[in-house]
DNA sequence: GCCTGTGAAGACGTTCACAGCA
DNA sequence: TGCTGTGAACGTCTTCACAGGC
């Protein structure tokens, strides 16, 4: 059923999932109803066999799901079955967080570039052993060390710029930390992580009820 | 028409609205039109103006929006015409880069107390100047410095215990940075922000297209 | 002529309700 | 009986298209 059209809320929640279920492992459970599940994650039963009927078939009727065979299941589906190279740009105070941020080797994301502007950073080793190189020698090292996603965590006046080097070296995904709009290609993904825009939401509900 | 349902994504872009604006602002653009702000935004215009309309009427027909004007009655929606009282906790690499990112403290944004389990953090000081305090002092500091959000950046496991001492103290809002699920009672909002949710997505979608 | 404001139409995502199977 | 898998119903959000007004 690949063909049709997948929600991107589907493939969040999906992320959701694996959480949970890596719980499960954790606590020796083997087998969980979609009711469990979605007890677990705070969302609705249907939505689970709903978004897991995208991808085929992986429970038992009158049973549920095995823990492991569905965390697997889903790891494949999200194309977390390999490791993936990652290359940060702006290694202020957010970007040493994120180098150093275990759970994202856990997940088999990994950091192989570094990058800042800063002439006082570059040569300068991260807590990761990581070397810090100037933007100019971001298409070298990128291809050399294959980076597939991008990370950026600069200020907001470069992100664009960076976002286009990225781009331009073939990098199909961009995680931006910038609380700025980045335009890219069809075929370049952009996915934005925003404080600022979470706080705000926070700030409207707090005063409007 | 502040009474009828207003939705979650509405509120989300008003706060994209105005990063535009106040980019707009320094580029000293007095006027903008639905389509202009659209294209900074990555919106369709017609979602703008929907978006606006569920609080009034801001534009003048044939011309467009007065850029201050609309940034400062968004601004006025959003809650932004206050500071904001934060407190943190987790003070590890996250915390310490939330706590010196600029972009808080320039829209209203305050943290006015942190903490930490750890005892070789206790007592500290951040760059801010802010003293780093034990867990169990929340109740009495945020009641103190009347702390109105609170932010989770410490390790999963401890999430939910945190969140809910600030639900006992009446903080009404929460920004989770821990990558798990905080439940909450009706009236208290949580929002969270997921790195590894969002990488997952990209993964998705460099995998499957 | 131009651009906003908005009802109506359309697209999309979620939930229901039950058939199908262990 | 219990729980998955899924078409159909529902609700929500987005886009269209045009009336209204400068």
């Amino acid at each position: 059923m690949k063909f049709l059209k997948i929600p991107a809320a589907t493939i969040t929640r999906l992320s959701l999932y694996t959480r949970a279920l890596e719980g499960l492992v954790v606590e020796q459970v083997t087998v969980v109803s979609s009711k469990r599940l979605a007890e677990l994650c705070g969302v609705n039963p249907a939505q689970i066999r709903k978004d897991l009927a995208y991808f085929g078939q992986f429970g038992v009727r009158g049973v549920g799901y095995y823990v492991k065979e569905l965390l697997f299941d889903i790891k494949k589906i999200l194309g977390l079955n390999k490791e993936w190279n990652l290359a940060l740009v702006g290694v202020g105070n957010l970007g040493c967080a994120l180098v150093a941020h275990e759970n994202f080797s856990k997940q088999g994301y990994r950091f192989v570039a570094a990058f800042d502007a800063d002439p006082m950073k570059i040569g300068r080793k991260l807590v990761t052993g990581l070397v810090i190189h100037p933007p100019n020698e971001m298409a070298n090292i990128c291809k050399e060390k294959q980076v597939e996603m991008g990370v950026i965590a600069a200020p907001p006046n470069f992100a664009q710029e960076i976002a286009n080097r990225f781009i331009d070296v073939g990098v199909k995904g961009i995680l931006n930390f910038a609380p700025t709009q980045i335009h890219a290609p069809e075929g370049v993904r952009v996915e934005n992580v925003d404080f600022t825009v979470k706080l705000d939401n926070l700030a409207y509900y707090l005063t409007a009820g």
